[in-house]
DNA sequence: CGAATGATCGGCT
DNA sequence: GCCGATCATTCGA
């Protein structure tokens, strides 16, 4: 197993990295306490030309700016006032782009993850949905700007030594975003077919 | 300073 | 499967 490099986030193509980030496995270490998932599904956005980018035609903000720092970076808010959603930010400083996590299969520290969303029995409702998986591995708004080379959150490459392989990657439309035009129709939400831990599968 | 908005979740039918 | 609560952030006045 190997933990992601700096290179591998700064690259100019965010479609790539979402697609490459599926079958990684993502750790968070909180207090000692270890947490991991695969990734099982990404969506990407792509800064100042994307309309259902927070970024879109050069906007930053106090919350916002967290984009615009070199790839590797932890981008996590908070939508609807309660759910932290957590972005791996690509590109090189001053470019905008990010990666949403939206659902991973758990791996390590389970039954941690079943105590911080209080439930009782393993299901895809633990960690299918960027507000949950957040919530399950710890992250919060508190790690926003974080280095995801650091040692409380990373992803690694375990190559085959996880319990999901060949498997193949359909994308679709994002979740979410409803504006017209044709921003709104990129196929730019990524997962592992026949997963049965994505978010879409219910 | 007030109002609108949203990359959603969970409970109920 | 559908419905609606919920609140930080943003933008306009």
């Amino acid at each position: 197993m190997s933990k992601l490099s700096a290179d591998f986030y700064q690259r100019d193509d965010v479609l790539l990295i979402s697609r490459e980030l599926l079958g990684t496995v993502l750790c968070t270490q909180f207090s000692g306490n270890l947490t991991s998932g695969i990734i099982v599904e990404t969506e990407a956005y792509a800064g100042v030309t994307d309309k259902a980018s927070h970024a879109y035609a050069g906007k930053c903000t106090k919350r916002t700016e967290i984009m615009y720092t070199k790839g590797g970076t932890a981008y996590v808010y908070l939508c609807y006032g309660i759910h932290h959603m957590f972005n791996v930010v690509t590109n090189v400083e001053g470019v905008p782009h990010a990666v949403l996590i939206r659902s991973v299969q758990p791996l390590d520290g389970i039954d941690i993850m079943l105590q911080r969303r209080n439930l009782k029995n393993i299901s895809n409702r633990l960690t299918a949905g960027p507000g949950i998986l957040s919530q399950a591995m710890g992250i919060s708004v508190h790690i926003s700007g974080q280095s995801l080379l650091d040692k409380q959150i990373w992803i690694e490459n375990r190559e085959n030594n996880i319990p999901l392989k060949d498997f193949k990657i359909i994308s679709s439309p994002r979740v979410g975003v409803k504006y017209d035009g044709k921003d709104a129709n990129n196929p730019w939400c990524f997962q592992v077919k026949n997963s049965s831990w994505v978010s879409s599968a219910s």
